[in-house]
RNA sequence: GGAGGAGUGACCGAGCGGUCGAAGGUGGCGGUCUUGAAAACCGCUGUUCCCGUGAGGGGACCGGGGGUUCGAAUCCCUCCUCCUCCGCCA
């Protein structure tokens, strides 16, 4: 969410940031002027009415006290009270009307953000790493998970639906590694672990944008105002919500493992076959709650700890910076870091780290103070996937393959791996 | 699921329906005293919104929401959370 003062103000400026991603027309910024306005007249008539009912409210008890009649008093502020009531309902639904707006209007990207429509204006910041060179067609990961009888597609439809898996044997122990490996990573990095919830309530998809722009990308539990969480950013940016942190604490990091699931509305047809795109996945998630003026610094430092991950495990990848029609509704910048697959011969994201400056904070009132000053302030948030594991999985099946059809585990696995070097078919 | 109890400021804790934004205490900050520290004593110590260039003025907030009343932290309803006991249960 924007400050209010700051739509207002600048209103223009706002028109020509949704035509910058591509959502020109897509808030009704002319009816957020009305109703701002109109809110500003209820608000101030209330509380004129108000002052006068407390005033008259004092006179009444003085005169009471003296054993003196009250009752032209009385009567005069029943009518008061009447009016007060109506024009308090009033404001409630032009409140509801504003935040509605506001809660629709996407965060405004930082000045370094490249300018361009879709994914072709993304600018690659750097590339780490040589894609091997296979001396045979390297396989997809759904075909060598299949053979090496580690990943069951079918079965998985059979139990559930499509876009799920079932992760078998040395897979599912991999899968594993790789979880634990990456929390240890950050927690050696200074992330403090957390556990959360694996579901959580409107107001939590709310105060970090997933509500109520995105409401069927979600799932939600029937007959609950609970939704499994479509990314660990949800609970555990969620934790802090309307609460007041001290500004010496700052930065606070959390790494977060939880599966995150995900409609996938509106990608039919897209990655059907493997594990790129399913309801379900892994994912061990790095969230910073920073102070305004370092969020940026903190935005490279937590992309270079995801990073660490893709090196420390002999990944190539490359690091994008996304421009601002690819942006996402809250991001203020955005890195997408990618992963080299042999299969599909491209860069498939991997990781996504985002500074939202103090747009989830001012939805979830998420404030810091500092000791000597007296004003608090909105943090800023950060997140990102350090990694997404099923993906993660994939770039270790397709980049670690042999000819054979077997998978070296990464040396910075093994011991993970209980000191297997090597996944071959499953007996 | 059944039966009880409780939710007040950073924390503890008081609060006959009217001057309560809320006593008292703890903690924190500043000061006096002291070579220094402690103790003692004195003072300060919530959030948020609106109007105003400013000084300042005003509104709201005692778990959330609603109601009664001229007026609610105080009365009523409802929801939520926590605690205790019973039942069920991984």
């Amino acid at each position: 969410m924007l400050s209010r003062d700051f739509v207002r103000e600048n209103i223009e400026f706002i028109r020509e940031m949704l035509a910058s991603r591509n959502m020109a027309g897509a808030v009704d910024l002319d009816a957020f002027i009305q109703l701002d306005a109109e809110r500003k007249r209820i608000v101030a008539e209330v509380e004129k009415l108000r002052n006068r009912r407390n005033t008259a409210s004092e006179e009444i008890a003085r005169l009471k006290k003296a054993k003196e009649d009250a009752t032209d008093l009385t009567t005069m502020m029943r009518q008061v009270g009447e009016t007060i009531k109506e024009l308090e309902a009033k404001l409630v639904e032009v409140d509801r009307d504003l935040r509605s707006l506001e809660l629709t209007l996407p965060n405004v990207p930082h000045e370094s953000v490249p300018k361009g429509r879709d994914e072709h204006a993304n600018a690659v910041v750097r590339t780490v790493g040589e894609p091997r060179a296979f001396a045979f067609e390297p396989q997809s990961h759904a075909d060598l998970g299949t053979a090496l009888g580690i990943l069951d597609f079918e079965r998985a439809s059979k139990i559930t639906g499509s876009r799920f898996a079932v992760v078998r044997g040395a897979g599912a122990r991999l899968e594993r590694a790789l979880i634990n490996f990456m929390l240890d990573m950050h927690r050696a990095k200074g992330y403090e672990e957390v556990l959360p919830p694996f579901m959580v309530n409107s107001a939590s998809c709310t105060g970090t944008g997933q509500l109520p722009k995105f409401a069927e990308d979600l799932f939600k539990l029937e007959g609950w105002d609970y939704y499994l969480v479509p990314t660990a950013e949800v609970p555990v940016t969620n934790l802090f919500r309307n609460e007041t942190l001290s500004g010496e604490k700052l930065p606070i990091k959390f790494c977060a493992y939880t599966p995150c699931f995900r409609s996938e509305a509106g990608s039919w047809g897209k990655d059907t076959r493997g594990l790129i795109r399913q309801h379900q996945f892994n994912k061990v998630e790095l969230v910073k709650f920073a102070h305004p003026d370092s969020s940026y610094d903190e935005l490279e430092g937590l992309t270079a700890d995801a990073e660490a991950v893709l090196q420390r495990l002999g990944l190539p990848y490359r690091v994008v910076a996304l421009c601002t029609g690819d942006l996402g509704f809250g991001a203020a910048k955005c890195y997408d870091l990618e992963v080299w697959l042999p299969s599909q011969k491209t860069y498939r994201e991997i990781s996504s780290c985002s500074n939202f400056q103090d747009f989830q904070a001012r939805r979830a009132g998420i404030r810091f103070k500092q000791a000597g000053m007296g004003k608090s302030d909105f943090v800023h948030t950060l997140n990102g996937s350090g990694l997404a594991v099923g993906r993660t999985l994939v770039a270790i099946l397709e980049n670690y393959q042999r000819e054979d059809g077997s998978i070296a585990i990464p040396e910075a696995l093994v011991p993970f791996m209980d000191g297997v070097r090597e996944i071959t078919k499953q007996p």
